[in-house]
DNA sequence: CGGGAATTTCTTTTT
DNA sequence: GAAATTCCCG
């Protein structure tokens, strides 16, 4: 059958003509994209009416059934593209699943409009009806960084003390409450009065009130609006219902409350919705992922169609039976066997080191054996617990000049350059943005500090106007020292400046004169830190990447969700990342460093959510493993730094749940235990000092002292002994100071050092690295 | 107000 | 050990 894929009209609805709909049959029996599918999927495909929920494991084709289940969809005229809602996780997600639809169907997927994250399809959905929530169209989606600073002024208004309720916690309760669907007025009254002495209802309320002022959201409401517009406006509820004839769901398992009944609404009335999932890759339930959807589909949803997705396409035997075995230890599973039709292969290999820094060393060196072989570096992975292992590791990569890539790591918009930067073109394009005003009105430093911004502030809140009007009437009078009034006044003349060039230049044009003309630019040119070259970098890709929208404003609305750092693809190179960045990922060899109790399981973890975290480890440790196609490299160390002290660990209990049979344990290679080699990686006098039992000791006993119990803790929190702080604590008083002027002494921080003056107890030190330096006697010690 | 020094916190993971 | 935050002096 001559039947390019690409020559398939992209609209053909129900109401198509009969011929149209038969010609549509025709293709079906000859559609080549089910070609192939074993019956599990062609089942997960075909069946196109109903709630279905597929249960696909590892490696099993879940993105495959997907993407062909939306061409099935298309190339059958069940549906165009524009009637298909298909939401992702991530946005890489996303891409990748338009991607893999362009290639089965051609350009008639190109255009999925509404493929994409639960966020950014919220977002969409809210732009349009944003009246109808109290917000005008064009509101901002503040990052994590704004959003707390925004918490941080909420605090100070409810005159909350910071230090006992930090904003960071407040913003972790109300972003857990939102994951939950719960408005302000919804959060159980006990609860609400769990944070900061009953006000925590109060706080969320004030904070949703702040966001409004703003025309804000945060990335919790994108979700959450949508649940109040629809709730109370049913026809524009019913209008979505119908414009989404089929609905599919990736990654259910990562679900939230709020995204399970934004889903609900959606999908109530043509019950159309597939959703695909593995409930053995659930590592997300600390942020607020709930499991139990799954659980719940067939509930709600009664009827539903459950496929189960076993046989796995990616792993050989031995790591499959590692995995199986691993996760077969979870209580709380729907249960399904993997299975394999490929060879056994190597074994899974269990390898210890003495130290962490031993341990990053051994893998680069498996890692230059596999390269001595062939093994492309592209198909090689360090898959980490935390980000904190990456640096040792890369550290040694570097030292080797072996070739690698993060992946994940910090996003590209949430960069400071970045973010500083989009705040100055929000502030151009939008002179009421406070918090973007704010950011930058004192980067890079102009002598507007706090002081004036209290000013402003003031002015502001009484006059009800933006801070940036409040500022340019304040520059009429004469209420502001004549210094900060004239660079506020050339400030604000600026962004008027600015604004209109907006009308008249390429907007990438304009945000490259805004960046140059507030300083901006030549604020990071005069830093001579590592990293200043880094963010200019930045920023002239953030400035090239505007080129490719029509308008600032056009680049700004999207900027905030979908953003990232564009990436060189396809070169050799190691990729290192965190488990969870790796998911959806597969490897030929795949390294997983650091299976220490405490590490991997993760203390934390265990510490918060017990049994149901230590469950999710073992997920994670299940995903780890099954990311590997043919080689699964496990080690741990004896001794790993955490906060900076060496402390001794004991091998992940994860590691003695695996099923024997799978896995090789290999010596470290000689010089290990043997302690004649350990003379070669003994580094400079200078630097191992600082891994002396000594110099642990005194660290030890510098840091971590006990404190009180806070008298306003009450409850199971202060439970354990009291302890009480009944040292005297050495104060340095008038005494004469114990160091004389040319005295040898050693700093923590700046290393050794002669004293060249005494003052009571400060002393200024000659230090041999780090020059001349004044510092208190209680910081050195007598070198 | 700015800069440097001292102090504290941080470690999961992401839209 | 590093980054962020607070503290303190000029």
């Amino acid at each position: 059958m001559q039947n390019s894929p690409n020559a398939l009209p992209a609209a053909e609805g129900p109401s198509a003509s009969i011929t149209a709909r038969a010609m549509g049959a025709l293709r079906r029996d000859a559609s080549p994209y089910l070609d192939g599918l074993n019956p599990e999927q062609r089942l997960a495909v075909e069946t196109t009416e109903g709630p279905i929920l597929v249960l696909a494991g590892a490696g099993t084709g879940k993105t495959r059934v997907l993407t062909t289940r939306i061409a099935h969809l298309i190339s059958t005229g069940r549906a165009r593209p524009f009637d298909i809602l298909a939401v992702t996780f991530t946005n890489k997600a996303a891409r990748e699943m338009k991607h893999r639809i362009g290639a089965l169907i051609g350009p008639a997927g190109e255009g999925m409009p509404w493929l994409g994250t639960f966020h950014a399809i919220g977002t969409k959905i809210l732009r349009r009806h944003a009246e109808l929530v109290g917000l005008k169209s064009d509101f901002t989606i503040l990052g994590t960084d704004d959003q707390l600073r925004l918490m941080k002024q909420v605090l100070a208004d409810q005159n909350i003390d910071e230090k006992r309720w930090p904003a960071r916690a407040l913003s972790h309760t109300i972003d857990g409450w939102k994951n939950r669907g719960l408005s302000p007025e919804q959060v159980p009254p006990g609860e609400a009065s769990a944070f900061a002495f009953g006000k925590g209802g109060t706080l969320y309320t004030a904070y949703q009130a702040r966001l409004a002022t703003l025309n804000a959201v945060d990335f919790g409401d994108l979700l959450l609006l949508c649940l109040k517009l629809w709730r109370e406006n049913p026809d524009v509820l019913e209008n979505y219902q119908d414009r989404f004839r089929y609905i599919l769901v990736d990654e259910y398992q990562d679900t939230n409350v709020a995204q399970y009944l934004w889903l609900r609404l959606l999908a109530q009335k043509r019950k159309n919705v597939a959703c695909v999932g593995d409930d053995d890759q659930s590592i997300y339930g600390w942020r607020g992922a709930e499991v139990d959807n799954i659980l719940r589909f067939e509930h709600d949803f009664p009827g539903a169609t459950v496929v189960r997705l076993e046989r796995n396409y990616r792993s050989t035997g031995h790591i499959l039976a590692a995995a199986s075995g691993l996760i077969a230890r979870n209580e709380s599973r729907l249960g399904k066997t993997l299975r394999t039709e490929d060879e056994p292969g190597e074994q899974v290999t269990v390898t210890g080191a003495w130290d962490s820094e031993e341990e990053a060393r051994l893998l680069a060196e498996s890692i230059e054996s596999l390269q001595a072989k062939q093994h492309p570096l592209s198909e090689i992975a360090v898959l980490v617990r935390i980000s904190a292992q990456m640096r040792e590791i890369e550290d040694r990569f570097v030292q080797l000049g072996l070739p690698y890539r993060v992946i994940g790591g910090p996003r590209f918009y949430e960069r400071a350059e970045i973010r500083d930067a989009l705040a100055y073109l929000r502030i151009t394009m939008n002179g009421s943005d406070d918090l973007a005003f704010e950011r930058i009105i004192n980067t890079p430093k102009r002598g507007l500090g706090d002081a004036t911004l209290q000013q402003l502030h003031g002015y502001a809140r009484a006059e009800r106007v933006p801070l940036l009007t409040a500022a340019r009437r304040l520059c009429e009078t004469d209420e502001l020292k004549p210094k900060v009034r004239s660079t506020l006044r050339a400030l604000t003349e600026s962004f008027s400046r600015w604004a209109r060039l907006v009308e008249s230049q390429p907007h990438s044009e304009v945000a490259q004169t805004i960046l140059e003309e507030s300083g901006y630019t030549a604020m990071w040119q005069k830093e001579r830190s590592a990293d200043a070259a880094g963010r200019l970098e930045n920023l002239k890709e953030f400035v090239r990447s505007m080129e490719e929208f029509p308008d600032m404003a056009a680049f700004l609305e999207h900027v905030s969700l979908v953003m990232e750092a564009s990436e060189a693809e396809g070169a050799e190179r190691v990729s290192l990342m965190t488990l969870h960045a790796a998911k959806g990922l597969e490897f030929d060899t795949v390294f997983l460093p650091g299976w220490e109790d405490g590490l991997f399981p993760n203390q934390r973890a265990l510490d918060e959510s017990g049994r149901a975290g230590l469950e999710e480890e073992r997920r994670l440790a299940h995903v780890g493993l099954t990311r590997a196609r043919k080689r699964a490299k496990l080690s741990f160390a004896v001794n790993r730094r955490i906060h900076g002290l060496w402390s001794s660990t004991i091998p992940s209990r994860f590691i003695d749940e695996l099923p024997p049979a799978a896995v090789d344990v290999v010596e470290a290679p000689a010089h290990f235990s043997a302690g004649a080699s350990r003379f070669d990686r003994n580094p400079q006098p200078f630097e191992s000092s600082y891994g002396t039992p000594g110099w642990q000791r005194a660290q030890a006993n510098t840091g971590g002292r006990g404190f009180s119990a806070s008298p306003g803790r009450r409850g199971s929190g202060s439970s354990g002994p009291r302890q009480i702080e009944g040292e005297l604590i050495a104060k340095s008083t008038g005494a004469p100071s114990a160091f004389a002027v040319d005295q040898r002494v050693f700093h923590t921080k700046f290393g050794p050092g002669t004293v060249a003056g005494v003052d009571g107890n400060k002393l200024t030190v000659d230090f041999d690295k780090a020059g001349r330096k004044m510092v208190l006697d209680s910081f050195v010690q007598a070198g």
